[in-house]
DNA sequence: GAAATATACCTTGACAGACGAAGTATAATG
DNA sequence: CATTATACTTCGTCTGTCAAGGTATATTTC
């Protein structure tokens, strides 16, 4: 990875709802996902992406279920409820807004 | 603060340096520069902030003298050094990759 | 057909940054 | 003379991330 965890810290939840409310999903793919649309620029440890999981599951923003795989390993899909639309809309405004404080702070003009 | 701190997090840094960029300050007056400069809308607080001057100092990225007042409680100046300088730099390259990054992963499109 | 790789999930313990809370001290203000 | 503003510091806690380990099946390679 090339970009410091700590400026992606706190997006994780955002990221995953995203890729969710695209369609319902599962760890594995989300992962491989998000890397193929960073460009391999970036993508989610599996243990930061499972305690994410877990967490959003927890407050009720996403669902999951087992899959019924015939063959291949199992695997646990994931889908969007309709509170974690609503989270996702608010933490894509609180991104917005953030992120112009951001670009704001980090330059020497206007101080 | 109306901003989620994870968000901010990993910036404090980067927005400390940006200050001193424009000139020498102290923590006091750092802190509400930036509190200005958000509208009110940021603020750091204290602990981090003087967390940050510690890491910031022991990585040889500022250095700290004291003011001589005569007056008033008495005041630890910040200057940031040239590896400052290109530490902000690199930062806010950093910055500038992982915002688009922030921005593409974080809406439904390109899934 | 054995070994390596890819797919797929999970848990534990440690770490680092942010912060709440508390403390110290001086100056100005009403 | 009490309150507020200025100014710095430290301690303990919380939370998200991650390294490292584990389990299991399917496919590819040699």
């Amino acid at each position: 990875m090339s970009i410091a965890s700590d400026i992606i810290r706190g997006h994780t939840d955002a990221i995953i709802l995203a890729r969710l409310a695209a369609g319902n999903s599962y760890g594995y793919e989300i992962n491989k996902a998000i890397e193929r649309k960073t460009g391999g620029r970036y993508e989610l440890k599996e243990a930061t992406l499972y305690t994410a999981f877990r967490r959003l599951e927890e407050c009720g923003c996403i669902t999951s279920y087992w899959g019924d795989e015939t063959t291949g390993a199992r695997r646990r899909y994931y889908a969007i409820t309709d509170a974690g639309k609503r989270t996702l809309k608010a933490l894509r405004k609180e991104w917005e807004e953030a992120r112009q404080m951001i670009d704001s702070l980090t330059t020497t003009e206007g101080y």
